[in-house]
DNA sequence: CTGAAAGCGCTAACAG
DNA sequence: CTGTTAGCGCTTTCAG
């Protein structure tokens, strides 16, 4: 717990001036093996490290793309942060991490961000933004929003955005489940006031039933507890427990992969047998799915070309292209062993 | 996209110095309540958000605590992070998560981190460090170590540490295994060169063993892979469709509540069923193990006192109290349907 | 109550 | 090759 070691130390101590340090630390060219070495060693003997707002402030630019995610509780979020980092590395790009909590603003954060590292670009992942172009107006870097839901009747705003069409794709789970068969199907939709991806996928499902002529049962529908954490395992578990008790299915539809695990045990508990007594469809496609017993059918996001191609579209902006593009990528219903 | 706003062009707009819009964007008595206004309309008329390399490097302490993370797949971890941003937001101080990536060292990492955010103090959670009184010797502000391993034999570091006794655990584990009547019980443990957390759990399995005069068996002990991410389900998964197809054994101890989850699949391929022919234990007590079919018994490690006696410790800390204290914290056995 | 000016620690001209 | 110095954008004395 010694005091703050400067730059102004370490040159002091070498009796160099802090150029000279500054260049060693930089792998600067402009400097002789002799001092650099002489300088570095005394750098790594004190554990001098540099000041990251000074470095910061002073430089023009950095080489960094910021991934901004709000709440860190989605595993689908998770099992993408790999793919950002590597892609991004790949394309030259330092990567940071930034997670913003539940109560602040993304939009906010993200021009902080920018400003304070000096970013080349930003990538946000998730959450709900119901202005894009209006909330990020101030963020001076190109930026492309994965997965950012925005409401039902919004156009599709004036900025890069990769996404799936929640609606389409979860019409084709309900869709699935219709040509199996199954006549009565719940779903475990989000909160009954979730306009965003929990609407859409509400949406779809609606729209399934009524294309093929069935009736849609508000008893059917469940929307997760206000109570508990969303799309976790425990909300889904309480949900399906409730939907079991009110009424009768022969198959379920979870918006998402966890709570559909929360409802498998739910089922089990009821002593209903997956897929025999009920069908169970996912949306997500999270590794877990693979590993439920029965595996669990699901609606399976493209996850590694929504990163990559999140990251064309940056590098895109970053290197002038200033035509903003929306992506949509389709999904693709894996069939695994919880639908009959 | 429009040019990067300083302070300056606040100022200049205003009509005012920038004291005067540094007063009124950081709440200070000493500016009138017109002048006041007039500026944070303005402020907010054009988004202007201050650039925070500046105002760190200029401020000359924060009131801020980083909790500093290697690595975001371990589920345990995550199911803190709620619990510390809360606890330090209940002591009055900011919360900073800060993840670092697999390859970075955790105690530079923190280093630069504190000199650049001027932070208060430090919470390392998860991760390895062998020395980490002399790794962390540059860290100028006061820390404190949760659930860090470090390797058997060093002796206790003087720094804070929370954790729990993984080797007395985990010898729990196996006892009440073995006082249920198993005598052929394997182990998924950790890399075979995990001298940290997964050896020490290897050794409480053991010691377990030895104390009630059973053999041990190579056979019995399944390593992690190397090829797959630790502690995962997937690794989980191909553990113990090993260990099940090279050897018989009553009951399986996975040293992780996750790979548990991916052993109960392979089992179930097997054509086993738990606990009736198969009894499994699982490590560390996340909130999945509940929804699992049968519910995983386990170790459970009591993470809301760790999270706080973590916060505790810091606070202490940074109120001057300059003796360091090891916290280890007895973790619970909870009884759940796996084991029989 | 307000503005001018110093300086946080660093990098990058620029001059030697 | 090396040292001196300006200045990044901000907060904070210090005078007014």
């Amino acid at each position: 717990m010694s005091d703050q070691l400067t730059i102004k130390d370490i040159a002091k101590y070498c009796g160099v001036g802090v150029s000279t340090v500054s260049r060693a630390i930089n792998d600067d060219p402009g400097i002789s093996p002799k001092t650099k070495e002489r300088v570095l060693k005394v750098v790594k003997k004190f554990h001098y490290v540099p000041n990251n707002s000074a470095r910061n402030l002073k430089m023009q630019e950095s080489n960094t793309v910021a991934l901004i995610v709000r709440g860190i509780d989605n595993i689908f979020f998770q099992s993408m942060l790999d793919g950002f980092q590597n892609e991004l590395y790949r394309n030259g790009y330092d990567f940071l991490f930034h997670l913003v909590d539940e109560k602040s603003n993304v939009a906010i954060s993200a021009i902080e961000l920018a400003k304070e590292k000096r970013l080349k670009g930003v990538i946000i992942l998730g959450g709900m933004m119901e202005n894009p172009s209006e909330d990020l107006e101030q963020l001076a870097v190109p930026y492309v929003l994965c997965t950012v839901a925005h409401s039902m009747y919004t156009p599709t705003p004036n900025v890069n955005l990769v996404a799936i069409d929640d609606a389409m794709e979860s019409f084709k789970a309900v869709k699935y489940l219709i040509d199996k068969g199954h006549k009565r199907i719940a779903i475990i939709s989000g909160r009954e006031k979730d306009y965003a991806v929990g609407g859409q996928r509400l949406r779809g499902y609606k729209k399934a039933l009524e294309g093929a002529g069935i009736p849609i049962d508000d008893d059917l529908i469940g929307y997760m507890r206000e109570d508990i954490p969303e799309f976790t395992t425990e909300n889904g578990y309480a949900v399906a427990k409730e939907l079991l008790q009110r009424t009768d299915f022969t198959a379920l539809y979870c918006i998402s992969d966890m709570t559909a695990i929360g409802a498998y045990k739910a089922i089990s508990e009821a002593g209903l047998s997956i897929p025999d007594d009920l069908s169970v469809i996912g949306f997500d496609g999270i590794d877990l799915g693979r590993f439920t017993i029965p595996a669990l059918t699901t609606i399976k996001q493209p996850k590694d070309e929504m990163v990559k191609s999140s990251v064309d579209l940056l590098m895109k902006a970053i290197n002038g292209d200033d035509t903003p593009r929306q992506l949509f990528y389709p999904a693709s219903l894996l069939e695994r062993e919880s639908v009959r």
